[in-house]
DNA sequence: TGTAACATACGACATATGTAGCACGTCTGT
DNA sequence: ACAGACGTGCTACATATGTCGTATGTTACA
């Protein structure tokens, strides 16, 4: 314990719809494609057959799993919020930062008008996060939490 | 002068293929086809009509702009780096942070491996936030408080 | 037991994106 | 004047994504 190897990890990456369906299913599961759709009503307006076809797919490229009850298809993910807002993040950083993180801190400062508020708390942040580095020599922060991260 | 009105804010959102592209005309505007193909043939390998094709898209898009040399066809950009940029962040901040920047710094803190130099880093760039929100506040502060994103 | 209510499986279609070939003009050097 | 070299416009095609509609199967209840 020491090196922290990280395997090969796909670094999920989702469209707009996926991340809709996910934040719901995360919120539900399992749940059936039905609850998914009903949780989606207000803001998306999709068709149930919309949400399910989304959904299936989703199985198919790994997002989701399907457990079946009786008639019923429970649908969970196979991946947490956690992984999901890390590919998100990465991709986020490797295409418009070309993967480096102090530019990124940099482009916030000179263009993007933060609060004061978010200012402060951003030095807070950085305070814990040497911390954090200081102490935790081996911490390896990924692949921590709960397996889909869902709230037990 | 100095109002810049420009109450158009279209938040740009690029593909991998477009980001790739446009960083090429970035650096040689303004340029042809050609150009950019060789610039990015290492990296990608694309064929020539791959990237004219493309190039052309984006210019239906309104991403790029074309001006006719002679028989020439000269791309040229129509949105900065920095808009680029912003509207990758502001995206991937929507998308997996629900558009609030703290809990993306919590994010990092928590589940991001950052050495303990980027922490120090992001210490110093936080110490210079502040000092920016303090003082001049003439940067255009966009909004940030809309009850849904959905700009279009 | 027949039917409304809910689920599911499949098919369909438009647009977006990645990737490329091909026919046809236009310079330019020999 | 002509062959290349180079550039352009147009077409093509597979896969991904957004959005549904529908035929069909299952369940609970009057």
């Amino acid at each position: 314990m020491s090196r922290k190897k990280r395997p090969d990890k796909p670094s999920v990456e989702l469209t707009e719809a996926e991340w809709a369906i996910m934040r719901a299913v995360w919120r539900h599961q399992p749940c059936a494609a039905g609850t998914v759709q009903e949780a989606l009503a207000a803001s998306k307006g999709w068709a149930y057959s919309t949400v399910k076809t989304t959904m299936d797919r989703m199985v198919r490229k790994g997002l989701l799993q399907i457990q079946p009850i009786r008639n019923l298809n429970l649908y969970s993910t196979t991946v947490g919020e956690v992984e999901a807002k890390r590919g998100e993040f990465r991709r986020m950083l490797q295409r418009a930062f070309d993967g480096a993180l102090a530019p990124m801190m940099q482009f916030l400062v000179e263009h993007e008008g933060l609060s004061a508020e978010e200012a402060l708390q951003l030095r807070e942040m950085s305070r814990r996060m040497i911390q954090a580095a200081k102490s935790g020599s081996a911490n390896d922060p990924r692949e921590r939490e709960t397996p889909d991260g869902r709230d037990r």
